[in-house]
DNA sequence: CAGAAAAGGTCATTCT
DNA sequence: AGAATGACCTTTTCTG
C-alpha cells in the first residue's frame, strides 16, 4: 500500500544522494525552489511516517553562477526496534498480519472474528483499556483496534479462496485510469488496475442503485481526472477536507476517511460495529453519504 | 531456487 | 461443557 511505504527518491528527489544512516548531508536545492519555500513546507511527511527533520542553510557561493549548494543536517527517524509491539494490545513480537502489525493472538482473533462474521458491542462505550493482559476482556474494542491498526478484513480467507480457485488476483498498474462505466471502454473482466476492485466490490456486495450511481460518478471522475484536475472538480464539490488518499487506500483503510469527515466521524463506530465482509458494503456506505470523488494519484476530496 | 514472511489449521488451555 | 483463546506447526506466496 502506497501510503505505508517509506518516501522514495521520486517524492524527494533532492535527497537522492542522501546516505540513509548519516546525519550530515549535502544536497542540491532544486532550481525552482527557494530556501524559504523549502522551509515553509516543514519536514517532509508522507502518510504516517515522519521523515525526520531537516535543517538547512544555503551556502553563500563566491561564484553566483555556480550551483546552489545547500548544507543540511538530516535527523533520521529512530531505528525501530527489532521486536515490534502489537498495535492492538502492545504485546511484543508483533509482525505484519492482514495489513497491521499485531501479535499472533490478535492475528488469530481478527481472522476468527471476520470469518465468523460476528458483530461485537462494547458495554463501556468503546473505551476499554487494551493491553496484553486485558485484550481478551472486550472483543468489540479489540476488533476496533485491529481495524485502526489497518488490518484488512478483505485479506482474511484470501489465501483459502485462492486455493479454491475463486479468487482472481487484481494486478494494480499504477497511473492507469480507465473508465469502467463508460460503455465504449473495455469490459470489466479484462481490466486489471486499481479501480477494477470497485467492479468486484459491486459484484460481491450487491451494491444498490444509489451506491452504484455514486460509484459510477466516482470512477468516471477518476477516469477524467489528471493529477492536476482536482480544482476542476472542486467547483462541483466544495472541498471541506483533503484526506490525501487514493481510492485504493480508502477501500483498504476507511477509518482515516471516517475520521476526516465530520459527518462520518460519529458514524465510524457504527459502521465498524456493523461491519461484515460479506454484508453491508462499507465503502459504498461511505460513498453514498459523502458525495466523495477521487482524483487519480493523490487528492481525495470530499464535498459535503 | 531458497529463504523469509504471512496465512491457515490443529490442539491444548483458559474462561464463562 | 461449550466457547474462546493462543501457541505452534504446516502450507503457500513472495522476493532476491
Amino acid at each position: 500500500m502506497l501510503l505505508h511505504k517509506f518516501p522514495t527518491d521520486h517524492h524527494y528527489p533532492f535527497l537522492q544522494n542522501c546516505p540513509q544512516n548519516s546525519t550530515d548531508v549535502f544536497y542540491q536545492l532544486p532550481p525552482s525552489t527557494s530556501t524559504a519555500s523549502f522551509y515553509s513546507e516543514g519536514p517532509p511527511r508522507f502518510g504516517t511516517f515522519d521523515f525526520g527533520s531537516i535543517m538547512i542553510k544555503e551556502e553563500s557561493s563566491p561564484n553566483s553562477d555556480g550551483p546552489r549548494r545547500v548544507v543540511g543536517r538530516l535527523r533520521m527517524p529512530p531505528v525501530p526496534p527489532k521486536l515490534k509491539l502489537c498495535e492492538v494490545c502492545g504485546h511484543s513480537g508483533a509482525t505484519t498480519h492482514y495489513g497491521g502489525t499485531v501479535c499472533g493472538g490478535c492475528k488469530i482473533f481478527f481472522s476468527r472474528t471476520v470469518q465468523s462474521r460476528k458483530g461485537f458491542v462494547c458495554e463501556r462505550g468503546g473505551q476499554c483499556p487494551m493491553n496484553a493482559g486485558k485484550r481478551a476482556k472486550c472483543r468489540a474494542c479489540r476488533f476496533q483496534l485491529c481495524l485502526k491498526a489497518h488490518m484488512s478484513p478483505e485479506e482474511v480467507g484470501r489465501l483459502r479462496d485462492m486455493r479454491l480457485g475463486d479468487y482472481a488476483p487484481i494486478v494494480k498498474k499504477e497511473g492507469t485510469v480507465v473508465g469502467y462505466f463508460d460503455e465504449s471502454s473495455q469490459p470489466p473482466t479484462s481490466l486489471r488496475d486499481c479501480t477494477s476492485q470497485i467492479i468486484s466490490f459491486i459484484d460481491v456486495y450487491n451494491c444498490g442503485n444509489d451506491e452504484f450511481e455514486v460509484l459510477r460518478a466516482f470512477v468516471n471522475s477518476e477516469r477524467n481526472c489528471e493529477n492536476s484536475a482536482a480544482n476542476k472538480y472542486a467547483s462541483f464539490f466544495p472541498t471541506k477536507c483533503n484526506a490525501a488518499m487514493s481510492i485504493q487506500s480508502a477501500i483498504d483503510f476507511p477509518m482515516p476517511i471516517c475520521e476526516k469527515i465530520p459527518r462520518l466521524a460519529s458514524r465510524s463506530e457504527k459502521i465498524y460495529a456493523n461491519y461484515s465482509p460479506r454484508g453491508k458494503p462499507i465503502v459504498g456506505d461511505l460513498l453514498a453519504i459523502g458525495g466523495i470523488f477521487v482524483v487519480c494519484g493523490g487528492a481525495f476530496a470530499i464535498g459535503l
